[in-house]
DNA sequence: CTATATCGCTAGCTTAGCTAGCAATATCTC
DNA sequence: GAGATATTGCTAGCTAAGCTAGCGATATAG
């Protein structure tokens, strides 16, 4: 038995240093789900809510705007679920809604002030953990890692 | 404004590489979750049942034996919350629940062959197109960010 | 041996996701 | 342009899934 519960065995040492990566990002995303599931207890969230801040504040990092209809796709559920979930976070004050300046049916959400700061007060203490096992590799190091994860990203969800 | 949302300004180009990796982990946490809310939708399963499969998964993998009340802290969610998930999975026939040897309280929680059968058969593509990514990489460049990934892993989750 | 803690469960309430369908608006086709 | 069709985000009402409280059985500490 086997990797990735297939039935794949590696021949070389080369197959096996390949296996142990995936294996390893696969142990990443356990300990990301369990980052965000301490996240949540938090700041006293569900665990979609917390996803659809996430993913806005990756897109804001992206300069990318966000409208439900991208939330509805990102967590894959429906319009109507997305509607309550945002009257939620906007009522927690985590987010705003803007009209759209081309299309008035659509909106525009933006994150507030106070969203960033919560979100960022909750993880800083992780994002200091990771800056710390981060900082000892070297400058090449870095952007061989960071270049793999950006391949790896990219094939997982090529969108 | 910046990075992971904190004011935080690199001076150097190493600081600047650091930052790099620490976005491309966060981005690579955003194509999981779209990954897992894909997979959630093709194997017709709530995120949290989901979550509990990939988590015992994980523990299979390590040879780690899993309790309904291990399910209970790694998803933060109550107990109670637990034993319908798990009616859930073994309704399905996802798990199967064993009398624990020494504690007749407790229980062992099992995976089906059925259930890793299941969950490869939607994990096998995006399995193929990560493998694809990492296989060019050098053994010696494989052993470097798979040390990182674990490194990684641990700080963001000591347990 | 008694007292306390832990394990998984049930019952009943509350929250959050779903389907169906709508008004408003945009876009495609002629 | 005019009419047909598609898209956006919303409401209403149903279903599913999480929570608190508390229980019996068992294990462990004093």
């Amino acid at each position: 038995m086997s990797i990735m519960t297939t039935p794949w065995v590696p021949q070389t040492p080369h197959q096996q240093a390949v296996l142990d990566v995936l294996l390893s990002i696969r142990a990443l995303n356990d300990a990301m789900d369990r980052m965000n599931g301490g996240m949540k207890d938090d700041m006293d969230m569900n665990a979609t809510d917390l996803a659809a801040l996430r993913m806005m504040i990756v897109r804001e990092q992206r300069g990318e705007s966000v409208s439900p209809h991208d939330i509805a796709k990102h967590l894959r559920i429906s319009t109507a679920s997305t509607t309550k979930l945002l009257d939620r976070l906007e009522g927690a004050g985590y987010i705003e809604r803007h009209p759209h300046p081309r299309d008035r049916r659509a909106r525009i959400l933006t994150l507030t002030a106070h969203s960033r700061a919560t979100f960022f007060k909750h993880f800083s203490e992780h994002l200091e953990q990771m800056r710390r096992v981060t900082e000892p590799y070297t400058e090449d190091e870095l952007r061989l890692i960071g270049r793999y994860l950006t391949d790896v990203s990219q094939a997982i969800d090529p969108a």
